[in-house]
This record gives C-alpha cells, structure tokens and sequence, in this order.
DNA sequence: TTATGTGAACTAATTCACAGCG
DNA sequence: CGCTGTGAATTAGTTCACATAA
C-alpha cells in the first residue's frame, strides 16, 4: 500500500466534518465534487485522497456517504473513542476541557491534572481535576495512551517526563517546547503561531492567494 | 525575489522562539545549525529558511541574533502590534482573549464580542466584551484589521459577513465552517483536528515517524 | 454525460553537494 | 575545520489527462 501523503490525513477531518453535514440532511450518496465545493479544494484532490482509504465509488453517483464516513473515521482510528488526559489547566487547557468537537475526533478526555491547589479536586466545565503527583497512578488505572499538554514553556519538559514514566505514548504538545522523548513517543506539536504568521503574510500583500 | 514556501513561513515563528530564548540567556549570534538542534529540524533546512530573509550571515559564526530577530519578525509583518478584536466569547474565545503567548507574534486582541447577554459589558482577562451590535462602529473607531472567528459553526457564516461589512481584512476562523468571503480578505482556517488527526496516525503505527 | 480511478506530468519543497570564507 | 550560500538532485504532493463505468 502507497504510504499516505500528510496533507490528505489533515484534510480528512474537513471531509468528515462535510459529511456529517450532508448526512443530517438526510443525503445518502456523496460526490469529491460535492466535498470540494464544500471546502473550497478541487475536487481531484479530494477524489486522489479518498482514493487512499480503498473505498469503491459508483461512477456517475459517488460514494454510499455512510460507507465513506466509516472508511475515513476507521484509517484515522477515530472509530472508538480515544481516552485522554490533560495538563496544565490554564485558560487554554480550561477550554479544551470544555470544547465539545473533540468527540466527533473519537478523543475523550477523561481528566485534567495541574499543581494549582486552587483547583485541584474541583470540577471544570465536568472534568475532575487532579494533582499531577496523581498523574501516574490515574494513568494507569485509566489506561490512558493519550496526554494533551498545556503547560507553559518552562514546565513541557518536565512534565512531558511525568507523562512518559506514567506510560503515555501520544502527546499533543500546545506549548512551544521542544520536547525530548523516546523513540517510541508521539509527539504533535500544535503550533498556533505557524497559522497566524501565514495569515499576517497573506495580509501584507506578499503573496497571491491559496492554501 | 523567489516566493517564500509556506512552511518556511509557517517555522518562522519557531526560529523566533529560540532566538528570544538565547538572547535571554545572553547569546550575540546564533547559527542555523543552533536552531535546527533545538527544534529537532536539520541545519540545511533552517539555513534555507534564513537565506530568504536575505541576512547575511557570517561562516563559521553564524548570524547576529539581534539582527536576525528582526528580520524575520519584519518579514512576517509583527514588528508592530497589530490590533485584532474576537467574536464569540465561549471557551475557546475567552481562552484566547487571556493568552499571553499573542504578544510575541505582534497580535493585541482589544476586545471580544458576543451575543449573550450575561458576560456584553463585562470583562474577560481584562478585555472588554461588546456586543455583536456595536461591531462595525468599534472596527471604524478603532481601525483594526484583523478578526479571530470562535463562534460556532452554525453562525460562523453569518458574522463572518458582519466582519466583513465592518472593515475586517483578515479573519482567523477557529470554527470549522468553510467561510465565503470576497477575494480581497484573507481567511486562515486554524484546524486543530488535522494535527490531532496526524497524532492519531502516528499513534496507530500506519507511519513511520517524522513531521 | 457525470462521475470514479489512475498513471503521467508537473510543481513545490526538501535535501544534497560543494564552493567560499574566517 | 565550522559555518554560510546556492545551484543541482531528489522526494513529496498536486494537477492533468484519459480510460472506464452507470
């Protein structure tokens, strides 16, 4: 099987999100067309990306829209529900405990963990939040395999070798840290100023439009 | 002048977050090879980046930290502060409106805007929260330019619309609507469920690891 | 005709290779 | 040497072109 480029993974969630549109309108066959026009791509990108997850489509009609979204949750592994956990809560780890799109990403997270004892033991937006001296014991218990980290800078490393120790093996990593981990970590790094400079480059005129 | 890749645009802010680290720790230059080591890249693909900057940098030295600070913040547009107001003050939004990190990418976020009621004339980490109403008259009185989108989906559309009529020329869209907008304003979409999607990949062993 | 599926052509980005300088 | 600067080679990703099917 042809690996599968990058980019086509960080579009999938924009079809997933297209088709969970479409199927509440009660459509039942979807077209690359059709997502193309929803997201504004062409649509033999999308047709070469949907290509990748083996679907069969029907000339002419498109893709059975259930068949498509199953094909693309399950090559995301986004089937089940994912268990996580967070740390650092912040003003920026406080929301991501209360944003709600996370579950259409199969990601639950169950708690949070900070050393703030302000916090520690009572309930944001539903979600216990513990000490972080709890982090291996609830980890295992848990049997968590993701951490989001929202520490700040001067923290990620450390904590991010709390997590390690605990037996997390997936970070997605929302501080600006560089984090150190073995070989068999995964690291995601969320890089909320890499989006913001393009846009400021758009702005000032130094180049033409796209992407 | 040869256009710059997106993803050189896009590690241009990482590049700053370690010269400002070592100018803390009191270092005059830096080398490509420094930056690539702290932020796990290779030293030719941070000397690339550099070149198009056009610094000079000094072989066997490297680059004046000072100078190439400022290159890179001028090229990217964030050597003044650019003013941004934020519509839709729920978690997200509000998580925003207190994070610090914005300053050091040149972004001030006067203010937010919201529909409810409960929090329209309160504060939130210290910005004033106006209703949606008062928007185009405040984008006037206050000359901005730049708007961060953390409403919902479903209303995404509508105000972006609003932002548009009041003079708004680039929108940093947090929700997951694909926005319809006249050709001369910028729309960068910020989609935190592609890295998410990546780190589910990774984690699932389909890949090697890299990116 | 309208869609899929796919090899081929093209474009973008990364990495190599090496000249030149202190 | 260690580092910059840059054209060349390579790899990755996108887009084209067209065969094929309902």
């Amino acid at each position: 099987m042809k690996p599968v480029p990058y980019p086509t993974i960080q579009r999938f969630p924009l079809y997933l999100e297209v088709i969970k549109q479409l199927q509440i309108a009660g459509i039942k066959t979807i077209s690359a067309t059709d997502i193309a026009q929803n997201l504004g791509f062409t649509n033999i990108q999308v047709r070469k990306d949907i290509g990748y997850t083996g679907i069969i489509g029907k000339p002419k009609i498109g893709y059975n829209i259930k068949e498509l979204e199953k094909v693309i949750t399950s090559f995301l592994g986004w089937q089940n529900t994912n268990d996580a956990i967070l740390i650092g809560v912040g003003a920026l780890g406080s929301a991501l405990l209360g944003y709600k799109g996370f579950e259409d990403y199969g990601l639950n997270i169950i708690s949070g963990f900070d050393v703030n004892k302000k916090i520690v033991g009572k309930k944001i937006h539903g979600k216990t939040i513990m000490h972080i001296d709890d982090l291996k014991s609830q980890v295992k218990r848990l049997k968590v395999s993701i951490g989001i980290l929202t520490v700040n800078q001067s923290s990620a490393q450390q904590v991010t070798d709390l997590m390690v120790k605990a037996g997390i093996r997936g970070i997605w990593n929302f501080s600006s840290e560089n984090l150190k981990v073995p070989n068999d970590i995964v690291v995601q790094r969320e890089n909320l100023s890499a989006s913001l400079a393009l846009l400021s480059v758009k702005l000032s005129h130094k180049f033409k439009t796209k992407q």
